[in-house]
DNA sequence: TAAAAATACTCCATAGGTATTTTAT
DNA sequence: ATAAAATACCTATGGAGTATTTTTA
């Protein structure tokens, strides 16, 4: 697991979009799929339902994204430990 | 950054010895100092000083200790959404 | 058709291993 | 001579990209 994959994972749980989430993030759509993709199967459960092209937060990701969250603010601060 | 690499410094913070690192672990000892290596590159500084084949742990090393310690426990978290 | 996500490839970087070297006891 | 960490080298897996396909509005 990566906080590269998290922080996709929580963009794309606000955008409910992976497109947006790709544009913002700077990377192709594809790695996007692939990010949440892969980080399902970790789960072993979806985390986002595909409702006709419409994206939702399964119980799972509401879950997820909390915990990401946290996470990613840490993350954070370890960056701060660089100055 | 992974997790992984997290889990690795957290342990060797405690046992000040890369070979104890890699056995608890069960990876090779060169992992363990490339894992290190990296993280030290990273945060642009010494995690632990090398004096005398003793490991001691920097004021860097203590800061992401910590840190470190609450993203594994909330990474424990993630274990537990899998059921 | 148009737009979004998934899939198929290709390529490179990273993680891990074994073997070896260095350094200090 | 021993023991620990670092380095060298090799291999395999994962992450990213572009191109394409699938699906649904």
């Amino acid at each position: 697991m990566t906080d590269k994959r998290l922080q996709v994972f929580a963009v794309a749980a606000r955008q409910l979009s992976f497109v947006k989430t790709a544009k913002i993030l700077g990377i192709s759509q594809p790695a996007v799929s692939k990010h949440i993709a892969l980080l399902e199967k970790e789960l072993g459960g979806a985390l986002f339902l595909r409702i006709s092209q419409t994206l939702v937060l399964t119980k799972k990701g509401e879950e997820l994204l909390e915990i990401a969250d946290k996470i990613l603010a840490l993350y954070q601060s370890i960056d701060n430990l660089k100055d």
